[in-house]
DNA sequence: TGGAATTTTCACAAGCTCCTGATGACTTTC
DNA sequence: GAAAGTCATCAGGAGCTTGTGAAAATTCCA
């Protein structure tokens, strides 16, 4: 069944290239420009996903993302105007999923659908265990074992090894595994990721001349031994 | 089947030579002169991808971009005079894909042509796994195995190696196999790809004279054995 | 609010890859 | 068969990528 994506924003422009692309991309679609009619649309469309508009006439989308956050944890991507930054902080805190800023593409915005629904998802059908090789994650527990010693790990090096077991031997670039672990898109310095595999490796116990378990790969980026 | 692109532009010195280079990339092409004519013109042809000069007698870029975007998401191109920035703007929100600043040269085209259909369509429709004959490339594992032993491969002698089994026994000039290998138009030596066709031989074992894979088409560039 | 832990940035060295230009061998053309 | 054009190969240096330590920035927690 394909997941229904519900779009709040008063551009008529927008509204159809959005549907457009999304449809496109198999999921089905509703919208409104109302923002006062925005709560109402949610409880009687119930989906899966909502794309928000922060301005919007007779309620703003902040309001909205707060009365949709009382009665649901449904995913919400905010489109906000450029260069807004308190936006971005602001949303994070009502909780919002993510943020687009405009001009964006279509495409970007399909791109970031999925990303989210990969991410909630996920979550529902993750397996708790993972284990491959010498190493054993428990991501309930959040707890990581390597050759039977418990290792103590940050969020961000368990999040980092966490992608990388999911898809053993498949070669992860530095942004993908920035985007995988930072919540959003992230354009920040890729090689900070580099800092993340260093430790890794370290608390793995693994060797980066000669590493058993996270191998780099020239020129494209990181993978888990197969 | 070869990807169809839809050229619209006024000027034919420029159509030309755009559809000499974009053909002799691989692709088909077809050309319209009259902004006013481009919709009927595309659904007519039904391209793949449109390349939209903005000024145009009768009807401009953005509103052939416009209308072409009510009943389709094919990838558009713009071409626009350098540094009008605004462009840019009102262009993503339209919808558009890519924009090229004239003037342009007829290779950055080619590669950006390359890049928006990478990332249109190489995600969905890009096979993980490649094998023809003896050897097999894995893309998401960036592993090549060649009779059966893993054989290690920089990343240029990967990509290559993919552009060349992707299309067993097409010729690929040394050029063509540059722009595939480098994202962007490259204006270097040509004869670079002699140095990486032989690493490559080295690598699966075969040997210039009497090659089994990879095959010199004397006076026109590499093919894979079909 | 402080202080610790975590994350990100920066700079540099080491290593690997790639490009270049030259040379000799081969192929085509006349 | 000679000349012209094209290809295979070599070696060295230019250029890019990665590993790493140190420091700055940020987040977390009491």
């Amino acid at each position: 069944m394909p997941e229904k994506i519900l779009l709040v924003d008063d551009e008529s422009k927008i509204t159809r290239t959005l549907q457009l692309y999304l449809e496109q991309a198999g999921y089905k679609t509703a919208s409104i420009s109302d923002g006062a009619l925005a709560l109402p649309a949610f409880r009687h469309e119930q989906p899966d996903l909502v794309i928000l508009d922060i301005l919007l006439p007779h309620m703003d989308g902040w309001e909205i993302c707060r009365q949709i956050r009382r009665e649901s944890i449904v995913p919400i991507i905010m489109l906000t105007a450029q260069g807004e930054e308190t936006d971005r902080i602001v949303g994070l805190e009502l909780g919002a999923d993510d943020y687009i800023a405009k001009p964006f593409s279509p495409r970007e915005v399909v791109a970031r659908v999925r990303a989210v629904f990969r991410r909630t998802q996920g979550q529902a059908l993750q397996p708790r265990a993972l284990q491959v090789g010498d190493i054993a994650l428990d991501i309930e527990k959040h707890t990581a074992v390597a050759n039977g010693m418990p290792v103590d790990l940050t969020p961000i090096e368990f999040e980092l090894l966490v992608t990388l077991l999911q898809h053993p031997g498949q070669v992860f670039t530095r942004l993908q595994l920035l985007e995988n672990t930072q919540d959003a898109a992230y354009d920040g310095y890729e090689r900070a990721i580099d800092q993340h595999i260093k430790n890794l490796r370290a608390k793995l116990g693994d060797d980066a001349r000669n590493p058993r378990y996270i191998l780099t790969v020239y020129g494209i980026g990181y993978k888990f031994a197969p």
